[in-house]
DNA sequence: TTGAAAGCGTTACCAA
DNA sequence: TTGGTAACGCTTTCAA
């Protein structure tokens, strides 16, 4: 006898279906192997006939699993929340998993009691980080204490022992600064961050010009904070220098976007009189004039990655085995902000 | 006895350390009103002292909600993903909601199956949709023969019956405009694009001109796609007009910032020789020089209002009851894209 | 105002 | 290779 119609079936229904037992539905359901072929095809077609889908929360309930996967983040850019999810969105469909996204509301202390709160409520399967969350101890300390598999995105430093997935930021600095090297730059200034990436960013700059031996210059080399201000800040200084620089390397595409601002005001022709370049790729990048020549993390793919490890088993608290890093390649996107310097400029 | 130590504590642990039956804890955990105040005390007080947290899955396998929100989205910019949910996990959290995020794959026919999977899969307690999924019939088709609750957020028509959550775009643009009459424009052109909500836009622009007997011109409006390209071509037909406007309305920031460009790579000065706004106040509107002065769409608040809505019932199908719209105000953003016309050119 | 017991739909253990 | 049956942790129904 069918529940009342309308109702969507449910295990049992389809084991009456398929005149087995519902043990074994839950064995064809969850794909494993000690089912003979006949039977699994007389369930699955139980199953089709019926459109049944396994109820998530009797699932978990009754299981060791969720299902869930959890997303955490705290005030990011835009383009990094809408890069990373659009990647975890898709690696949980693929693995049939679903994901829960929670914003933290603030970085202060009840933070971790936002997050055990999630964890003891949803108890997901596996947990992504993002910047600055990421590098937050008391935040890994909880998700560590909670047994929760997590995996970071780009992580600062080398991840407090959690998995991570990253970029090699210093490699792609390296590159984008080998470009402007082999363009006939002698002079390139660099803009800093105040964030982590920021430091590798510069660490590949700095490599690229002591493979060319060109000396790091102190003066050319100034601070910033990634927001747009601080570069239109840090470009009036560097054009103020005795000997302005014939190339600019803004740790981010805000920064690289205020000192193109501030060349653009000052009558300073870029990439004529000035090339800049910035980093992350970012929607802005591509909406001005000229064109930002930058690098672009692959953050989709990342995040993607991130749920194949959690679910791989890759971070799992096995004591002894150091985390796994997973490094993913960048691209370096050459637009209009760059060319060669001016003729006696170089 | 308690189980294995470690594990989380159950509802049976709490009603053991307080004295109760387990029904009793779960009425104090559900708020229910016929409690005695000394009963919620000590319940609460165990509560407290085990770190109780009742566990999502077995909520919603015995009641009958979830818990749980679903957002679907496919393919939107950047900055509206991020906005909208922003809002979304907030909204959740005050609710003791969890979010869960899909972004479709394709808008393809297996559309319908994705949705039916998860809907089958989490039993959301409701779910929001935005452009432009929600305004896509089948879609909708398939989550109304669920009778899942729905808001959408901005659909483009009257939402085929279901609640929706918008800002007044006609009423902005007419604003808009008014600031730009207001500066002492008279020839002010419009770069359409191909989402519904430039036609909206476009009808407060004309109610603007109209308003001020300003006559629409034909050939002064000109077609976009919402891509920054298009702005580039639109302002570049605009700029060869025997009589060029003064102002450009483009009906988002991506056309304005093309419009920019090409006024800038021309020598046209902005906002001296021509006017520019844009919609939207995307990322990039503050990134460039001069900033421009645009519309901010009310995203987080709109996602927020919209899980209200969703848990207060709004969304049900009750049949002969109209669908709720609630429209939320919006922010014109003045920034340094716009000024009065030159002498001799209003 | 409180409690006992019967589910909810699935997985897991153990036996056949 | 299969099936019976006991969990899983909570809400709900019905009685007290």
């Amino acid at each position: 006898m069918n529940k009342r119609a309308g109702a969507p079936p449910t295990i049992i229904d389809v084991a009456r279906q398929a005149g087995v037992s519902i043990k074994t539905v839950s064995r064809v359901m969850n794909k494993e192997p000690t089912v003979h072929a006949d039977t699994r095809a007389r369930v699955q077609e139980a199953v089709a006939a019926l459109n049944y889908r396994p109820q998530l929360s009797a699932r978990s309930l009754a299981g060791a699993k969720s299902f869930l996967i959890g997303l955490l983040y705290y005030d990011p850019s835009a383009a990094f929340v809408a890069g990373v999810q659009q990647g975890a969105t898709l690696g949980c469909r693929e693995a049939g998993r679903h994901l829960v996204v929670e914003s933290l509301q603030e970085n202060g202390a009840d933070v971790q009691a936002q997050i055990e709160s999630m964890l003891a409520a949803l108890r997901p399967d596996g947990m992504i980080l993002t910047p600055p969350l990421c590098d937050n101890p008391a935040i890994l300390e909880t998700l560590r204490a909670q047994r929760t598999p997590c995996v970071l995105i780009s992580p600062a430093g080398e991840g407090h022992g959690m998995a991570s997935v990253r970029m090699d930021d210093a490699l792609a600095a390296e590159e984008l600064t080998n470009l402007l090297i082999s363009l006939g730059h002698k002079s390139i200034a660099f803009i800093e961050g105040n964030q982590a990436a920021s430091q590798r960013r510069r660490e590949g700059y700095e490599r690229a010009l002591k493979a060319h031996r060109l000396l790091p210059d102190p003066s050319r080399i100034v601070p910033g904070t990634f927001q747009f201000e601080s570069g239109v800040e840090a470009a009036r200084r560097l054009f103020a220098l005795p000997e302005p620089p014939t190339a600019i390397f803004a740790a981010n595409d805000f920064m690289a976007l205020g000192a193109l601002t501030e060349a653009q005001r000052r009558g300073i022709a870029v990439p004529g009189d000035v090339a800049i370049v910035g980093f992350d790729d970012s929607d802005a990048a591509s909406l001005v004039w000229p064109p930002l020549t930058t690098v672009r993390q692959p953050l989709a793919e990342m995040a993607m990655a991130a749920v194949q490890m959690l679910l791989a088993g890759d971070a799992r608290f096995d004591a002894d085995a150091p985390a796994p890093v997973r490094v993913l390649p960048h691209e370096v996107i050459v637009r209009g902000s760059t060319a060669a310097p001016a003729k006696g400029r170089a």
